[in-house]
DNA sequence: CTGTTAGCGCTTTCAT
DNA sequence: ATGAAAGCGCTAACAG
């Protein structure tokens, strides 16, 4: 059986308090108390039970991180800050997968508002509306990661989006070229990545006089083999697209590979631009022009927004831009 | 405040006993009562406190999985599996990162073994040899993932690492390479992974005759950056290897690229073989043949090992060995 | 400065 | 079939 307080207590002749008060470094202790209560703690090699220490203050030291899949570079890589961030803020991490499907995700705000630990939830959605996400707040605060789903009452981290794409595009344009292409996601309401970015898209051609609604292909998800997929029919279209613009890095790592195949040359005959900027982009080959947001950022403000929301539940919701970057590479000429 | 069973069973008129009962499903309660605790669990949305039922029942149904980085897209997948199995258990996940510092090892050992909620822990090493890690196996079960680190009182998980290396080289060999060098990790006792590796490379190499000791390039780890810098430095050498095994997909990757930069074509110059077969693999250009683990096999293994030793704490250790395959792609001609 | 004690919310033994 | 009550191990309010 685990050592308890009192033992140690029973052993150094004292009180369970002082103890406590030992364990946890409180002022105001006899030194010769403090010795014998030290002493003891060593004999008896004593380990405090955390679960009984949160049943009593009602705070874990937990939080949930909710993502889509974190086997993906880009949430592998935000994990990755999420995780060093909280540790050393004193805050473990614990990690659930959505798999992106808005059932699941859902399901999991349903188990995570009935019954869990965790003092707080950062929820980096795909297809859930803001409303849906709702439910959760009511229990346990919750900051939003990403896309801003929807108008809604959450606090939320992410980076402009629009803005980003519309950067990116330019970037093509700037180059020189007309042709460019959108590839990635839905474009529609469930999946706001998607529908942001291709907003930027629309937005960098409109300013350059150039069709803004034409060249859109859409993909069940974000990997590689989708993009593989696409391109292989983009490929087909009468005129062929001088350039590609990627939601995201693995797209656009299937596209270079399918492009290779095909035998067209990348930036030369097309171009390419990706986005989330994860590590093997800055190997590939070509290397991978590509949307870099501050990921440790984004870790960063969100736990912060967690811990803030933990002492004043109440405050009024925040919404939080984060910076990002183009990083331009060989991809786009 | 948040609703208790105590409040619950104070508007259904009945006792705490029954309420709980009725939350857990218990058999033998008669229909009319079973009803009317419902009704009250639903109107008053009751919750029960997770904390509170773990510190009686003595656990958590947390597990920790603890590996070097979740950024690294090996682990990123490893943890995707883990979660998944785990989930589908009724387990949650928490995940911590070493950084394969051996000191940061330690002290997470400490940490966990002081003071935790968590039921056992999955522990991927880079560094540690099984003695350290033995530190907390007598508070809480423990698994080893990856390499047996030493003649441990361990369980452990994870495949036969001079037997893959083995095939990936004989692999090489067969198709007429006879100057191959071994690339990643220092080989040293600190770093199981490539000490066992090394081995298979150099068992491959003895049994076909070739000299076995030559061509090994140290990386100080395993990423693309360390291989790109290897390779600058092995193409140097007077005689030029005709391949190159690679320790990690990471690696290979990142001599993909300065192969390419250095006018190397691959695999008709130097064939390539990585390790891990992580998704970007199976895009890169050309597409690497890689040794891969089966990492679901890997997670199953290791989650139901811990829950088994939560059974059964005095059993004697387990060595699970787990299947692997070399897949064979383009850049080992 | 330190001892005593009342819970945190739940499960479970002992009654009935 | 259900109630009463004893803790799980800890912290903190209340004494002294």
């Amino acid at each position: 059986m685990a050592v308890t307080l009192r033992d140690v207590a029973q052993k150094a002749g004292v009180s369970v308090r002082t103890v406590s008060n030992v364990v946890n470094g409180f002022q105001h202790i006899a030194p010769a108390t403090r010795a014998r209560v030290q002493a003891a703690l060593e004999e008896l090699d004593y380990r405090p039970n955390l679960v009984a220490r949160s049943l009593r203050q009602g705070r874990t030291g937990i939080i949930m991180l909710v993502l889509p899949e974190i086997n993906v570079s880009y949430f592998g890589e935000l994990a990755h800050e999420v995780v060093d961030y909280a540790t050393s803020a004193g805050i473990t991490v614990q990690i659930d997968e959505s798999g992106g499907d808005p059932e699941r995700e859902k399901q999991l705000i349903t188990s995570l508002a009935q019954a869990s630990w965790v003092d707080g939830v950062l929820f980096s959605s795909l297809g859930l509306r803001g409303v849906d996400l709702a439910g959760l707040s009511g229990t346990r605060p919750l900051v939003l990661l990403g896309e801003r789903t929807a108008r809604t009452t959450l606090d939320h981290v992410g980076i402009d989006n629009v803005e980003a794409a519309r950067q990116a595009v330019a970037h093509l344009i700037e180059r020189g070229r007309t042709r460019i292409a959108a590839l990635g996601g839905s474009g529609g309401a469930r999946d706001a990545t998607s529908r942001y970015r291709l907003k930027g898209f629309q937005k960098a051609m409109q300013a350059a006089g150039l069709d803004p609604a034409g060249l859109y292909l859409r993909t069940p998800d974000y990997r590689r083999t989708s993009a593989a997929a696409a391109v292989r029919e983009l490929l087909q279209w009468p005129e062929r697209p001088d350039a590609l613009f990627c939601f995201s890095d693995e797209l656009a790592a299937g596209a270079l590979r399918e492009l290779h195949d095909q035998g067209v040359r990348v930036p030369r005959d097309m171009a390419v631009v990706g986005f989330d900027d994860i590590e093997a982009s800055r190997f590939s080959v070509p290397a991978l022009t590509s949307v870099r947001p501050d990921k440790a950022g984004i870790a960063k403000a969100a736990v912060d927004a967690l811990l803030n929301r933990l002492d004043d539940p109440q405050g009024k919701p925040r919404e939080i831009d984060v910076p990002f970057e183009l990083v331009v590479r060989e991809s786009s000429g």
